[in-house]
RNA sequence: CGGGGCGUGGCGCAGUCUGGUAGCGCGCCUGCCUUGGGAGCAGGAGGCCGGAGGUUCGAAUCCUCUCGCCCCGACCA
């Protein structure tokens, strides 16, 4: 490709559009452009990653069993009301007539299409399992969308679809999966965790997600840096936390706290530290109320307090419904004498004389203990964990870190097949419904992920695997007859080795050239300049760490290939 | 949907408070010059000031409505 003829309109300036650094590099870079909000047209070089991203991903689907389908776009509403999801799925799924006044929608998602398409043509146990998956423009109508290809309404996504007889044979599809996940990301060249997630409310199920590592993700992971355990933060537990001596309960006392409503207030007023202190809240459960119970330095997980409670939402209770409910001011909330429903942390069930509010104004207790002062109705793990918490698995320090959620496989067993009555005959001619699984990949947000993770103050640093082009040269004087016939020579010499490469012939300063090079992120840089015409040397230029080296252009040729045919060759299939 | 902000040549912005008919930088075109980190000089093209209505002798500027975009919250690949 030469840059002269390429559709590429770099930025100098930061388009006041972008907030993130993906979506400001993807703009500068001119891989992107947008038509409006939350929908973009990808430029050449745009694409270009895209379809690297997409033929890894196809490589290893197809290597792992799955089959490659394309399934419509638009989708009947009758589909949708068959699962249940029409009503349920909300506005986020754009729907409209056509011109029968048929109710339509743009499919942000294809468990209905695939389903469907099973239960119309496959019967029998002897076609299981199967794994069908595509590679497809998702349309879903976000409340906001926002950061570019990080979360448009309009994005590329692979997901899959698989249909097992039994249990167990889903569960070994779910680990095929998982697998492929795995050497799709790293072959992708990005610093990537798995972790376990919240499957919601389909229960019985399990669930990961393939996080890209990145300070500027969106979502928060904790990991454990000694074992591979690793979970978001609606799922991720901590070894339990015991007092290793067992105090005696000492006698229950009110104290006057004037004014003291936060913990920080009540722990420095009454000389004692965060973790002596037990904060209670009242939560509504889909309008319920319940009070809840986690120690002072601690913060409630509402997912998982969903999950406990079986509620769709919880929410916090405003400060009337406080009042009126404990029949004190927010602030001084306890346990004691309660007459709500009361959710108590794991934590706060092995603690002892620990302070809570007396639900009074201006008056706490101490040396509350539970079990003598008040019981509780559920006593689950409910919090957050934190840094300072130890791996569950192997006591290691965990870390909470940031991500970028990429993949999400997930075990849906038969909710689906059972909703549209999908079955199949076992052996014995009895009819079971398929056990599913889903897994999908957010190719668009994959590439928005890869910048994110990797770039520096001048450009994109991508690595080689999902690169645009493997190889720029930058000829420095396109009026220099020398130079521009080695430069050309390259070119051509390059491209028949099969190696990808952009050759920047423009009649520009080497300034510009030398920023337009950083800035698209393309691994390996040649220049072919004055020193050429002096010495007859190349300059080689490594993008990720700016490692230069001067060559004659056979040797410069020889360590070009081998580059290439490193960067490309997955870390487990090295020797 | 709630809260905040912004719409002025392709991009980034000033001008709006205090009405007088649009300007700067970058980019683009022509020429000269220059050629290892976004040069310099000269000339030039390009704007229904998001849209509609109103006030006024006169509106980018004031008023009303409207559309679009960005940011913060609940959602997700």
């Amino acid at each position: 490709m030469r840059f002269s003829q390429l559709l590429l309109p770099t930025l100098k300036e930061d388009p006041a559009e972008a907030e993130v650094v993906s979506h400001k590099l993807l703009l500068r870079a001119g891989f992107i452009r947008k038509l409006t909000a939350g929908v973009y047209s990808y430029l050449p070089l745009g694409l270009a990653v895209v379809r690297k991203v997409e033929r890894i991903v196809r490589e290893e689907m197809n290597r792992a069993g799955a089959q490659e389908v394309l399934l419509p776009m638009v989708q009947p509403a009758d589909l949708w009301r068959e699962s249940g999801r029409w009503e349920k799925y909300g506005p986020e799924l754009l729907r409209f007539k056509d011109r029968h006044q048929r109710e339509s929608c743009l499919g942000p998602t294809h468990e209905e299409v695939i389903t469907d398409l099973v239960r119309m043509n496959v019967h029998s146990y002897r076609d299981l399992p199967l794994n069908l998956y595509q590679v497809q423009t998702k349309f879903r109508d976000e409340i906001r969308p926002r950061f570019g290809l990080m979360r448009g309404r309009e994005f590329i996504m692979k997901d899959g679809y698989s249909f097992d007889a039994d249990e167990a044979g889903a569960d070994a599809t779910y680990q095929k999966m998982y697998d492929a996940y795995q050497r799709i990301f790293s072959r992708c060249g990005l610093a990537f965790r798995a972790v376990e997630a919240d499957t919601g409310t389909i229960g019985g199920s399990f669930s990961h997600e393939f996080m890209v590592l990145a300070a500027t993700g969106e979502d928060q992971v904790v990991i454990c840096q000694h074992c591979d355990y690793a979970a978001n933060m609606e799922k991720a537990t901590a070894r339990e936390i015991r007092s290793e001596t067992r105090e005696q309960p000492l006698p229950l006392n009110r104290v006057p706290t004037p004014g003291r409503k936060t913990v920080t207030e009540v722990c420095d007023f009454l000389q004692i530290p965060s973790d002596r202190l037990v904060k209670t809240m009242i939560w509504l459960a889909d309008d319920r109320p319940v009070a809840v119970l986690v120690r002072g330095d601690h913060e409630v997980q509402p997912v998982k307090l969903q999950n406990l409670l079986g509620a769709l939402e919880v929410t916090l209770a405003d400060d009337d419904r406080i009042a009126e409910l404990s029949g004190a001011p927010a602030g001084f909330l306890g346990p004691v004498e309660l007459k709500i429903p009361l959710v108590m942390d794991t934590v706060v069930a092995n603690m002892s004389n620990f302070v809570t509010g007396a639900n009074q104004a201006d008056q706490h207790l101490v040396n509350v203990n539970p079990g003598r002062d008040f019981s509780a109705t559920h006593q689950a793990d409910i919090r957050m964990v934190t840094e300072e918490d130890q791996c569950p698995r192997c006591g290691g320090k965990l870390a909470l870190t940031r991500g970028i959620e990429v993949g999400h496989i997930f075990k849906l067993g038969t909710s689906y097949s059972r909703a549209l009555n999908a079955t199949f005959l076992d052996d014995q001619g009895q009819s079971h419904p398929f056990i599913m699984g889903c897994y999908g990949i957010g190719v668009s947000r994959t590439v928005a992920a890869a910048i994110e993770q990797n770039h520096d103050r001048d450009g994109i640093i991508f690595p080689l695997p999902i690169a645009p082009m493997q190889v720029i040269i930058l000829n420095l004087t396109p009026k220099d007859q020398e130079i521009s016939a080695e430069a050309e020579r390259l070119y051509r010499e390059l491209q028949t080795q099969g190696i990808e490469v952009l050759l920047d012939d423009r009649d520009e300063r080497p300034g510009s050239k030398f920023k337009d090079a950083d800035l698209i992120g393309i691994p390996i840089r040649l220049v072919v300049g004055k020193r050429f015409k002096n010495d007859g040397l190349l300059e080689i230029r490594t993008r990720a760490d700016g490692q230069t080296s001067e060559a004659t252009p056979a040797a410069a040729l020889a360590v070009i290939g081998e580059m290439i045919a490193k960067a490309l060759t997955p870390v487990d299939d090295r020797p």
